[in-house]
DNA sequence: TGTTAGCACTCAATTGTACAGAGTGCTAAG
DNA sequence: CTTAGCACTCTGTACAATTGAGTGCTAACA
């Protein structure tokens, strides 16, 4: 559950003999909970492997040279590295939510009303609540979504209004203007063409504008342009991001703030983010993983939501390396399938 | 222009001799600039007054017991006070811009293109570089455009997507759900009733709707009614949000940044700030005048936007107590004043 | 051969002290 | 009213000494 990419047989390099494992996980587990290096002593003590401090540090030493942890300085306890987290997640037992939680999302999706939108920004806010990090929602884009209706609607004799609606629900707007003055006439003739023409297509179909020089032609093909121009810039992808003050509390180090906030302003890049990981097959990015240096010092949880089997959005948690996975991979999968059930069968409204 | 709210006539206990006033204004702008406790040399060296350290000292003494500067402990220089702030930006003359901001500026409104709402986003990222502080722009809810087309769509036998189109080119939509299968026939009639009833219409106005309990009568009471159920939550109001990740560099600690960024996730409570920032005839608020508390580190300047005449939204600023007012205070204006510009006269489009 | 106790060593963090410097408030003289 | 002079206060820094956590290594042991 937690990781999908790397074959099913274990490559040797990294993988553990039992006794390592244990011991870091130990010092993941540990250096989660206190955010400081963790010792051997400490490490001895939780494990019920029954060994010494001394052997737990020469084991230790062989993790260090392996590349799992780090020492910030000599005499200091060890941290993990994104590998050691990487090892962490890729044997972690998939958790399942506390019940207070789990009834708190059974709760949330009984009661949520109102436009996919609100949901969706909902959802983000449900998902800050329940792991205290920053929270993504990727909505799905509507380009595969068929028109179910486009029409032209006359702001002024220059300018006209494209309002198009998609099977999803989704509802796009276009300002169109006009070269010349048109009358609303040619407007209401224009929306009849454009109907006519779009119903059921999607964004992706080629469709035959009329090749003639007059008004309503003119309108036509300007509308149908622009519709389908639509796609390049943002696929009509959806993004909320819920609690990003979470960030503040979560890292320390104002420019490490700074630079987290600074990508999560940027909505698009957020949604490549995202769409990166999944494509990379992960559900967890850690580190340097996620391909954009300013957020080395993070983790990325993604889980998708399909509607008929086909990816249709995800959602995501973002914060520390030393982030809580368990919890948050049960809140993340725990989100996802609600929303897959809820978008997944029927059409879902108010 | 800085301020508008106090009566012309200028209440004593605001005000100041001359010197004081020099005094204070150096001590602003000397902690404005430097972020440190300004001491009495510092601000005998600056000010052309030709006084002694010792002689600014005892004015201080006497503008510390009147609430316009602090010390932060014995021994050190002084800070200014929100009420210190307010007699200075209360004083400031206004400013211009720099010529090269002023010529960014032009550029910008000269190439920006799309919808309106890319405008204003695209607008709040504009302020935010030209000042470096986070910005806010809140575009006017449509609560006093007129209908210009409503339609409702089938999505399927009990769902159907109300869509209506405003005067101001907005565009809302509504999921309506049938307490029962409905076909396409009726809800193209529905549609068709709807449009009689609403068009040129505003949200509130009242309308007469049809008391028949046949199914295309119940359509249309729902869609009316979920149309005018609009108003109380948002008024449509938008509001864009720039350069949130500017707020980690401008507070220090880590607290006032997480309590500024948690009412910056609230985009309602934003509307409200700058909404009573404005009502109270000020343009800038500063600290606990903004009303909240988690502000209290914060000054928000606010320009409003206007179309004919009439309020149609606002720019805001955020920043510390210690800002640049001058140059934030053009920005906004300028700004403010460019966007009066764009959508007062003509109707604005791609 | 793997484990462990023991030990010397390292380094960060803390404490205490001394000191310099910035800035004040007060006073007395101009 | 202004200001020079001065004593005083408080912060920040530098430095050394100390503490303590934690290591690596080695030699003994099972």
């Amino acid at each position: 559950m937690a990781r999908r990419a790397p074959a099913p047989t274990k490559p040797s390099p990294t993988d553990l003999d039992a006794r390592k494992a244990t011991i870091l996980e130990a010092v993941v587990v540990e250096h989660i909970r206190t955010a400081q290096p963790v010792g051997s002593s400490s490490v001895a003590a939780t494990v019920n492997l029954a060994v010494s401090p001394a052997t737990v540090r020469s084991e230790m030493v062989t993790l260090e040279r392996e590349g799992f942890l780090v020492q910030p300085h000599t005499s200091a306890g060890r941290v993990p590295t994104d590998k050691g987290y990487r090892f962490f997640v890729d044997h972690l037992k998939s958790g399942v939510l506390g019940s207070a939680q789990q009834h708190q999302v059974k709760e949330f999706f009984a009661n949520v009303r109102g436009e996919v939108e609100d949901v969706l920004e909902q959802t983000s806010m449900l998902l800050t609540q329940l792991t205290n990090y920053t929270s993504v929602v990727v909505g799905a884009g509507h380009s595969h979504s068929s028109i179910l209706s486009v029409q032209l609607v006359n702001l002024d004799a220059r300018h006209q209004l494209l309002v198009s609606v998609f099977s999803d629900g989704s509802v796009v707007k276009h300002s169109v203007m006009a070269p010349f003055d048109v009358t609303h006439e040619e407007v209401a003739e224009a929306s009849k063409q454009l109907n006519a023409l779009l119903i059921n297509t999607t964004l992706e179909s080629r469709v035959q504008v009329p090749s003639r020089s007059d008004h309503v032609a003119t309108l036509v093909r300007e509308a149908v342009s622009l519709l389908h121009a639509e796609k390049p810039t943002t696929d009509g992808e959806q993004v909320f991001i819920g609690g990003s003050s979470r960030v503040a509390e979560v890292f320390q180090g104002v420019e490490t703030v700074r630079k987290v906030l600074s990508i999560l302003e940027q909505e698009l890049l957020v949604v490549s983010l995202v769409q990166d990981i999944l494509d990379q097959g992960l559900s967890v990015a850690i580190g340097s993983e996620n391909g954009y240096e300013p957020l080395s010092a993070c983790a990325v949880i993604v889980a998708q939501v399909t509607i008929d089997g086909a990816p249709a959005g995800a959602v995501g948690l973002l914060g520390p390396t030393r982030m809580k996975y368990r919890e948050a991979l049960a809140a993340a999968h725990v989100v996802s399938e609600h929303l897959t059930r809820r978008f997944g069968g029927e059409e879902q409204h108010g």
